[in-house]
DNA sequence: AGCAAACCGGAATGCCTTATCCGATTCTCG
DNA sequence: CGAGAATCGGATAAGGCATTCCGGTTTGCT
């Protein structure tokens, strides 16, 4: 198989049993919203309302809720391809002959792929537990970036203390500063992982405090994408 | 008084001469609120409501309005000081007879400010053009900021590369950390800052891509202030 | 061609936000 | 201690959001 070209591939059959039973005029709707919901959700970021979505497809808000009954399916069919992408990068990282090489390489082509999308900026900082379209490329991309991380060390180059936390710390730190600087300085994000990265790099300068805990590196993005689909509802004491 | 054109003077009075020519129930209140926004805006963000403020506060809504006719007013209000602790903080560091160490110290301290006040967060990557009195402290930061920057570098302890820009870099990461991980991994945000610091410290350890311009960052600054006031009404095209 | 089921779009619901109105209360000064 | 004006607070407006309802239209099968 040709694994390259994701495009026309992951919009025909994004999810899996999509397929046949339906009427022709709703798989091409269904196709064209979520064409239409990866360029509104690339601009806008994550929280660009339904029913933009629904008048950049041209399709009436109702169409757009039946294909997709909560915000979350819609942005799971969206972000299910990107996902894969973000997985199979650490292939092409662990491919590379050169340890160090693929390590850097995989993080600065993740952060880019951040902020290519704002969408999917937010998306990779979240957790969706009733996901497994999303949740499952997640645990893959973790396995692999782990095999990176083994490999850079024993190459001498990676810092000892470096964690797998540490990426999910960058690829927040990205978010805050691809949602700040958006259009305005759009290549303001790569100064900042051109600092991490040659932090990272072997020898140590010193102690770092100790990474957060990976339990609760896991409960903060539950809650952060608890609070992106549903509004703000949250009043809580 | 002029029933015509009544909010020029009544703005003038909630913002500088805040002092007197109010009655005792009106300035006992105003401190209440301010106090009460204080810890609202600290827990739970810049974007908590104006209507939970005032229940904190235990005041009516349209009590809360009148002291303060606009959001930004009551953002302004509360986080003066705050802002002024922050210009305050170059002194203290320019006063280090170690550069180097005033220049760390200083960056952990105004990171740390981030840290415990989740609304300052948010300000600190922001610009209020219209509200001199975050907007001089600002500046005046920034002058003190240079200074350090200019005797750390002469110290030889600072990378030659490293600009003004990259601090507000470091505060917009910053803020993302904090947003995402929040209570959930309340300590995060030291590691980032650390690794961040270790490398900012001479001998550079390679290039840099260039920083983003001054008025790039100043116009995503001034954009975020925009959306975080307005309650996200940006329908652009 | 006909007809039922599936699908469509817009209007409507309910909850949130910032901000304003107006009748009731409370402070202050004589 | 008694007006009168400043201040109070709940109801209300105006608009954004995700989500649902319902009458009209299209599709596909016979």
């Amino acid at each position: 198989m040709s694994p390259e070209d994701p495009h026309t591939e992951a919009s025909a059959g994004a999810t899996v049993s999509a397929g046949q039973s339906k009427r022709s005029d709703a798989e091409r709707n269904r196709g064209r919203i979520i064409a239409a919901a990866r360029a509104v959700f690339g601009r806008d970021g994550l929280n660009a309302s339904m029913a933009s979505v629904a008048r950049e497809t041209g399709v009436g808000i109702a169409t757009l809720f039946r294909h997709f009954p909560r915000k979350e399916d819609l942005l799971a069919a969206v972000f299910a391809d990107r996902m894969k992408a973000y997985a199979q990068a650490t292939e092409a990282a662990l491919a590379d002959p050169d340890p160090w090489h693929g390590f850097t390489r995989y993080i600065e082509t993740v952060c880019a792929m951040q902020a290519a999308d704002r969408g999917f900026a937010d998306i990779l900082t979240m957790n969706f537990p009733g996901v497994p379209e999303l949740e499952s490329y997640h645990a893959q991309a973790y396995e692999g970036f782990l095999e990176l991380i083994r490999r850079a060390k024993n190459s001498g180059q990676l810092r000892e203390d470096f964690t797998s936390r540490d990426l999910v710390l960058l690829l927040m730190a990205n978010a805050g500063v691809l949602s700040a600087t958006a259009d305005a300085a759009p290549d303001a994000w790569r100064r900042l992982v051109a600092w991490m990265i040659q932090s990272f790099q072997a020898p140590a300068r010193g102690r770092l405090p100790d990474p957060p805990e990976d339990a609760a590196l896991y409960e903060a993005m539950r809650r952060a994408s608890r609070s992106a689909t549903v509004p703000e509802t949250g009043k809580r004491r």
